[in-house]
DNA sequence: TCATAATGTGTAAAAAGTACATATTTTGTA
DNA sequence: TACAAAATATGTACTTTTTACACATTATGA
């Protein structure tokens, strides 16, 4: 009986204490860089703002900032945008952490990614304090950025170019209503391919997510297109479950 | 003249020292916690270790540490599953970070989860300490495991399914060796779908990436079927591109 | 020897993807 | 007002991929 007590007592003391352990865990800075993808001009852009860091000086950054005590990155990421831009309805997604220890020339600061697509026109820069504004995303390969942000666009960037072809991500950057060449322009630039028009046309009406709003282009100097709209309830709905396998 | 100088310095001042910068960030504590699958007897499985937190006593868990100064994430999930399990050559895939201030009941633990996939066969476990071992996936949901580690699973499974369709992951979970219904079976257990015998054989013939390695099953109670192995390089040239537009 | 339980191979119909041709509608200019 | 230009809109034939099956082959074990 007390042999078997001991042995329990022997036991618990190797469950070690939360706090303590924790206390004993070493701490790092932790940010969120925002990585904004728009589209303008039948161009990919990316916001960007020039760096007030002295070693940055002159360089061009993503939107960024160091998470407070009991803040989520998730939480994080939206207080930045709206600090740095004014937008406060824009889905963020995580896409990775980048924690190569000399990537911030201050010290060690470990970061996380997020991405979003939006529609330009509908999301006006209401602040742009640091020059903040849109670049194409093939003018960045003559730009030096801050940090190792050239490096994180790149990635996300290929993220992107293969999420929206299983995932409508396009159609947030485009107004509500728009043409289907305005829609093929889209994925051209973005995948960097030319399309067939009658093939695209074909493919995304038997995807029938498209909503005809009996509306045309407008300003347009040759014959106007109807506009659609995209059906994301629908596509909620429907999506794909997949059983390819393809690799 | 001097207005222009003093113009320049005052912008100048304006640009930040990047090092007392990050002095004045919060500072939290970061982990990193192994989602490790293997299959074995047609099953999908899991690696968890018991907690020795006395908070989450009797619970289980997955394969985690705080990370170091100046470790780099990827380094961290290697060391844990090294320290834990003896393994070094193991390829570990980031997969999400993890930020409820309350997830730690310590206190305020960031976590990256890393994924990988490997051979239960090749990979005997040299240190088992914790009552490390296998549990089956399907298993998990009756039990209770630490911290938001049940979560953490879920999310990560589904991206194991969602991957393991575009990219020939799967046969990280086989022997270097494997007949087709082996490898049937495996995409059976993981996708929880029945699939014709025939149409994964033409899809995966058609694919062109498995070698006939000549040798044949034994220790079957019926006809031994073939043996094949995949070859990744050829793989690795080959992957598709992908243009199809496919939500 | 033969029933059983797998493996291995084939084939026909349906669906999806590809490569084009042609008609239609607006703009703007002679 | 007629007509060339430039886009939209629609269609069709061909090829490839996917799907749903049937049938033959080979080892095991009673």
């Amino acid at each position: 009986m007390t042999a078997d007590n001991q042995i329990m007592t022997d036991k618990s003391q190797h469950l070690k204490d939360s706090v303590s352990l924790v206390n004993s865990y070493h701490k790092a800075a932790i940010s969120v860089d925002c990585v904004i993808f728009g589209f303008e001009d039948e161009k990919l852009k990316i916001l960007l703002i020039r760096s007030d860091l002295e070693q940055f000086k002159g360089k061009w950054s993503l939107l960024g900032d160091a998470i407070k005590e009991n803040e989520e990155l998730d939480n994080a990421a939206n207080r930045v945008l709206l600090e740095r831009t004014g937008m406060n309805d824009v889905y963020l997604e995580q896409f990775e952490a980048f924690s190569n220890p000399n990537r911030h020339p201050g010290g060690r600061v470990i970061t996380l990614a997020y991405c979003s697509l939006l529609n330009i026109q509908h999301h006006e820069l209401e602040i742009t304090d640091n020059e903040l504004h849109w670049h194409s995303v093939k003018s960045l390969k003559d730009k030096d950025l801050a940090f190792d942000h050239k490096m994180i666009i790149e990635k996300c960037f290929k993220w992107l170019q293969k999420r929206i072809q299983e995932h409508p991500l396009g159609f947030n950057l485009l107004p509500e209503r728009f043409s289907l060449r305005t829609l093929q322009s889209l994925y051209e630039a973005i995948l960097n391919i030319e399309l067939d028009r009658r093939n695209f046309r074909k493919k995304f009406f038997s995807m029938d997510y498209l909503t005809d709003t009996g509306e045309y282009e407008t300003d347009v100097k040759h014959r106007p297109g109807k506009l659609y709209a995209f059906n994301f309830e629908k596509y909620e709905k429907n999506k794909r479950k997949w059983t390819g396998i393809d690799f």
